[in-house]
RNA sequence: GCGGGCAUAGCUCAAUUGGUUAGAGCGCUGGAUUGUGGAUCCAGAGGUUGCGGGUUCAAGUCCCGUUGCUCGCCCCA
């Protein structure tokens, strides 16, 4: 083993995980395109503030998981965790609320400074959209069946299960917040320790709990969707009737609750059981309240991020490489007619490989390993009767075609 | 941040109770084959046993520390 290792919780993507890594991100943005998504990037990191507005003071995120630190110019910047900030940032900045409704779709690289285990990294990546300005639960309805498509096209869906709850509005949820922390205040002494933490920054979360005890005293909590006023539960109806009427199956979780505080009614997560403990690979929601926060016009928001690791991990084949045309000269003159042969086929748009040295066997080798389609051959004798030797490397068939049928027959490969 | 497991060749793994020069398969390189790949055969290269310290006549093996990985908690993608 080296003494030079990649930070924790990073690590390089050599090309065969680049070709899984690309699937999976194309998919996505083909699937967001053809919901008419557009592609966007925003800085990978941001003044530390945008951050800490709009995911709490209390968010796991912030109190311990940020990449923060000061550059040269003593401003406090921070490597962004999640992307949904740097969109909402951007599109303030921009002044972009003339344009409403907007569809954003974005991927790359997000930092949290965790404990890597599995499925989860200090620099991990993220594919999302973002749908802004539409009030409607049709809004929703529709991210979640771009989710869905994506990871239809990535043969990932059939192995997932989409929960759904609903967060309500600021009214319902405050009202809710009061009736559960009166609740579990009277059970303190019998709430797990975390849990006790809980009850001070985000007491929701405690009805996510795995601690056995809380469980027992979250059973008979109250239940929130008793607590949804009027105007939520029905939003939350219209979003299910549209699942519904895509065909596309959920459960409902009453204890789904998102760590960020910005959620507003929907919030839902696609899960995965092959992915151990870090088994979610998609988590959105509605975030109305977002930009509000962040100092422009109040614009309603719904969105998801997907991360691409995990998809990756769902991959049940490699995506194929591409097969190389392989280039073989025998001699001095065939070497300078293959490089330029090569500079030919790779102007119309195909893959050449021109063996660098060794004889033919040994070319023949290599182009046996880089799973060449095809090999052309060429010698003093080919060159003499003005054809190549064409020889198919999956069948074994060889012939011989004039060269100036050559670039044409090999874009048949 | 907390708790458990693991670390031997590029990869997957051996190595008896602590005992000689740390082995095998795959992969890699060369050859059989200087105008024909895959299959086969032959040969070769490749190791500070993660790192540092300790115990011992003797450590891959035992002890301590450290780094990394891994599984779980927390939280999430």
């Amino acid at each position: 083993m080296s003494q030079l290792q990649p930070v924790r919780g990073t690590h390089d993507l050599l090309p065969d995980e680049m070709r899984r890594y690309r699937f999976v991100v194309d998919q996505a943005r083909a699937a967001a395109e053809c919901f008419g998504y557009h592609e966007m990037a925003t800085p990978i990191f941001e003044f530390s503030e945008v951050f800490k507005r709009t995911l709490g003071d209390t968010s796991d995120i912030v109190t311990k998981e940020m990449y923060t630190f000061t550059d040269r110019g003593g401003e406090t910047v921070t490597l962004r965790p999640e992307g949904t900030a740097g969109v909402a940032r951007a599109f303030i900045s921009g002044g972009l609320a003339q344009h409403l409704p907007l569809k954003y779709f974005y991927s790359g690289p997000m930092f949290r400074y965790e404990r890597p285990q599995k499925g989860r990294l200090r620099q991990f990546h993220q594919t999302g959209i973002e749908l802004l300005g539409v009030a409607d639960p049709i809004g929703d309805v529709e991210i979640i069946a771009t989710g869905v498509e994506f990871l239809r096209r990535i043969g990932a869906w059939e192995r997932c299960y989409l929960e759904i709850n609903s967060l309500g509005d600021a009214e319902s949820r405050k009202a809710y917040r009061d009736v559960l922390v009166a609740y579990l205040s009277a059970h303190k002494d019998q709430l797990s320790k975390e849990s006790l933490e809980r009850l001070e920054r985000n007491p929701m979360r405690i009805l996510d709990s795995k601690d056995e005890g809380d469980r027992k005293i979250v059973a008979d909590a109250p239940v929130y969707s008793d607590h949804l006023n009027e105007a939520s539960r029905d939003f939350f109806q219209r979003v299910l009737a549209g699942l519904d009427a895509l065909g596309i199956a959920y459960k409902i979780n009453p204890r789904l609750v998102r760590g960020l505080d910005y959620y507003c009614h929907t919030c839902f997560e696609i899960i995965s059981n092959d992915l151990g403990a870090q088994g979610t690979v998609m988590g959105g929601g509605r975030y109305d309240g977002l930009v509000g926060i962040m100092g422009g016009t109040e614009t309603p928001g719904v969105g998801w991020a997907s991360g691409v690791e995990r998809c990756m991990m769902l991959l049940q084949q490699d995506p194929p490489a591409r097969r190389p045309i392989a280039l073989i000269p025998v001699g001095a003159a065939a070497e300078r007619e293959c490089l330029v042969l090569a500079d030919q086929l790779r102007r119309l748009g195909l893959y050449a490989e021109l063996g660098y040295s060794g004889n033919v066997g040994k070319r023949m080798k290599r182009a046996n390993k880089l799973n060449a389609r095809v090999a052309v051959i060429l010698g003093d004798d080919e060159l003499a009767k003005k054809v190549a030797t064409l020889r198919d490397l999956d069948s074994g068939e060889q012939r011989e075609i004039a060269m100036d049928a050559l670039a044409q027959q090999l874009e048949a490969y």
